[in-house]
DNA sequence: AATGCGACCAACCGCGAAGAT
DNA sequence: TATCTTCGCGGTTGGTCGCAT
């Protein structure tokens, strides 16, 4: 019971259900300048009428800038499916493990597909040895449909199957001092305050649609509501290069070299996370890999 | 073309745990 | 110790989309 806890929402006059892109606009911009240091009190600074929980969730299930958009790849969800027999429904453990995914991803992904998959692959004899079907060496036993034992599991090296039978467990080396909280804490602190105010321009209409839609809708860039809502995110962020009017090669070598990282403190923070370009956060993965093969 | 259905997924709720003050 | 706040989880819901009929 959280002792003393106020409750969620007070639900009253509060948005809830789907972020508007101006929601997302206002959450982001906010978060960029000054970080998340109270999430309660993030929606009124913010101008925002959520609670400070569904700010926090959007924010890391959605426009957090390092979140990998896209598809699990075979990797990920073999990787998934080797945590998941080792920490069981430990979902933001195994999301660590997994750069750019998150908790609540890797748990739709689990529900939704692997665990069919397991089931699956459970009710089909070993013996048949479908080349289609991945390894999923234990899995097959299926640890913990049937009920949440994932703790029992936690500090077992071994898994037993139902049979008494017991399977070697394939180790995925976890860092454990990677600590992503603390990262983007410490990554925003970094951020120099603007004296600009996080207010967005009434003036301003919002487009329709959703965010990240807005930033990968490369046509829709250049005219319009929308390109004035990114001029001025652009402008709120500091953001020196209009990717809207790079070509590809320029893309290409932008995402190779990077741009004005030390004079940006907004790059440096989108840099801090390795795997990402900081013009990463403003690219599709279809886009990067379109930019990487007309090359 | 319209409808029904299932899959998918973002978002929510309620709760417990844990850290901070 | 009590309270406040955030984090994380399990479970669920509701909207959207694609496909079959």
């Amino acid at each position: 019971m959280g002792r003393g806890r106020a409750p969620c929402c007070a639900k009253v006059g509060l948005n809830k259900g789907s972020w508007s892109l101006e929601e997302d606009m206002r959450l982001m911009v906010h978060i960029q300048k000054h970080g998340h240091g109270n999430w309660r009190a993030l929606p009124k600074l913010a101008g925002l009428l959520r609670c400070g929980k569904s700010c926090r969730l959007r924010w890391t299930n959605y426009l957090r800038p390092d979140i990998k958009r896209g598809n699990f790849t075979k990797e990920e969800e073999e990787t998934i499916v080797k945590l998941h027999e080792l920490l069981g429904n430990k979902w933001s453990k195994i999301a660590s493990c997994l750069p750019g995914r998150t908790d609540n991803e890797i748990k739709n992904v689990w529900n939704t597909h692997l665990k069919k998959r397991l089931v699956s692959a459970e009710q089909k004899p070993a013996a048949t040895n479908d080349p289609e079907e991945p390894p999923l060496t234990s899995s097959s036993s299926s640890p913990h449909h049937g009920g949440n034992k994932s703790d029992e599991l936690q500090h077992d090296p071994c898994l037993h199957t139902r049979d008494s039978s017991v399977v070697e467990v394939i180790e995925i080396p976890i860092d454990p001092t990677m600590d992503m909280s603390s990262f983007f804490d410490d990554a925003l602190s970094n951020i120099t305050s603007s004296s600009a105010s996080t207010q967005l321009p009434d003036a301003l209409v919002v487009p329709d649609g959703d965010f990240w839609s807005m930033i990968e809708d490369n046509s829709a860039c250049n005219e319009g509501n929308t390109g004035a809502w990114l001029e001025y995110l652009e402008r709120e962020l500091e953001l020196e290069l209009d990717l809207r009017e790079a070509a590809p090669n320029d893309l290409e070598s932008l995402m190779r070299d990077g741009v004005g990282m030390e004079e940006d403190p907004v790059s440096c923070y989108f840099q801090q996370e390795p795997p990402l370009h900081p013009m990463q956060t403003f690219l599709t993965s279809e886009m990067v890999c379109e930019t990487n093969h007309e090359v």
